[in-house]
DNA sequence: GCACAAGGCGAGCAATTGCTCATAATTATG
DNA sequence: CATAATTATGAGCAATTGCTCGCCTTGTGC
């Protein structure tokens, strides 16, 4: 699994231990390089360097610079897919807050990493067929699983649940994104986790349409 | 206005007619390259050579190629802050649900630049002070602004509105731009639209608490 | 303990790129 | 027309950086 782009695998397959011990080490180095230096400014030979290896035993194990970074970002897919994949295959609470807050707290799992890496790895990942994929493959998983919820749940009145589980979709992990990138505690993050859940959960128990039409 | 950042400025002030002509060729010509190339490979002459000049003229203009952007960044805040001046200058609809409709049009309004333009904006700009001073103004003007319509409409019905305002300002903002970036008519941008507004509105009219709390 | 494979090393190459500077062309001023 | 100020030019420098390649060290199998 993770990373098997054709142009980003490593040279070599590793046989002995030390050569998967290599590999850990580069990927924890790239990490907190990139998290310091940004990512063009986090040099290969930097990495090597924090990573306490040469730059000639980096490049066996990366072709390119690209192929680390990509690496990097499959790992953090991976986790956001089996995270996503350890809520489904397990029991939902009743309530549609409950469910919704629980959405907020996964989403948030995802962002325990400083914010600072998780910008590299978002704005800076290569562009690759293969993440544009992964990515996609998540959030296509996410959607169908959420459109699904939707429409078992009692609670749950929208009409259009396909267009609904995109909107509560991008809005989960946008928003929470967001407020988990703010580094200074500026908004009151419980009252605000409530506010997001309740406007969630207000939208989907809907219909409370107002008065009249015009009048 | 716009940028006046002390590393940023120009050297020369300009004098003749034709000194404010190539720093205008050379914006447009850095708008199109950085959104052709994005902002790596988007070399300062390679910008020169699409302005027509040379790159001699252009630093002349600019100390830097991080100035370009940053010229750049502030040209479109700028048209933002503009929108927003415009709106809050004059009448806003009755129905809440109107004056969210239109804040999302503004928003939208923001987003006829192509979507790799702007990203070279939101990912690639410097992050001076003064660009994040801008930012946060821009933010902060539409936040006070959005509290003040919460607590002034009568449909509204949410006790917190300074939470709820962040809420709102946050959602809108990056939920449209999400949209908006998508190249592909992938999902049905009415729809979405409509339902964004239900969402927005049906949790600032809320209060519609289900049943009970626990049974 | 020997031979071969796997892994590690790092000086330095090739290419890119932001940017300077000496000079030339153009325009304003008298 | 002369002089000075302003603007334009572009070859090329200095610095960076991704990456190679020849050589050395360590581990493995017999």
């Amino acid at each position: 699994m993770a990373a098997d782009g054709r142009r980003l695998r490593p040279r070599k397959q590793p046989k002995q231990a030390r050569a998967e011990i290599t590999r850990q080490r580069i990927l924890r180095a790239a990490a907190h390089v990139f998290t310091e230096y940004g990512y063009a400014a986090g040099t290969t030979n930097r990495i090597a360097e924090a990573a306490g290896i040469s730059i000639g035993s980096l490049y066996q194990y990366y072709p390119n610079k690209d192929a680390i970074l990509a690496e990097l970002t499959a790992q953090h897919l991976d986790a956001g897919m089996a995270a996503g994949a350890r809520v489904r295959s397990g029991e939902l609470p009743e309530s549609l807050d409950a469910v919704l807050r629980l959405f907020v707290r996964i989403v948030l799992g995802n962002h325990v990493e400083p914010p600072e890496y998780l910008r590299v790895l978002a704005e800076r990942s290569p562009r690759t067929p293969q993440v544009m994929a992964m990515v996609q493959e998540h959030e296509d998983a996410n959607i169908a699983y959420l459109r699904e919820v939707l429409e078992t749940h009692p609670e749950v009145r929208v009409a259009d649940t396909a267009t609904a589980a995109v909107l509560i979709a991008s809005t989960l992990e946008l928003v929470v994104h967001h407020v988990a990138s703010r580094t200074g505690p500026a908004v009151d993050r419980d009252r605000f986790e409530n506010e997001l859940v309740a406007m969630m959960s207000r939208y989907l128990r809907g219909e409370a349409e107002p008065p009249g039409p015009t009048a």
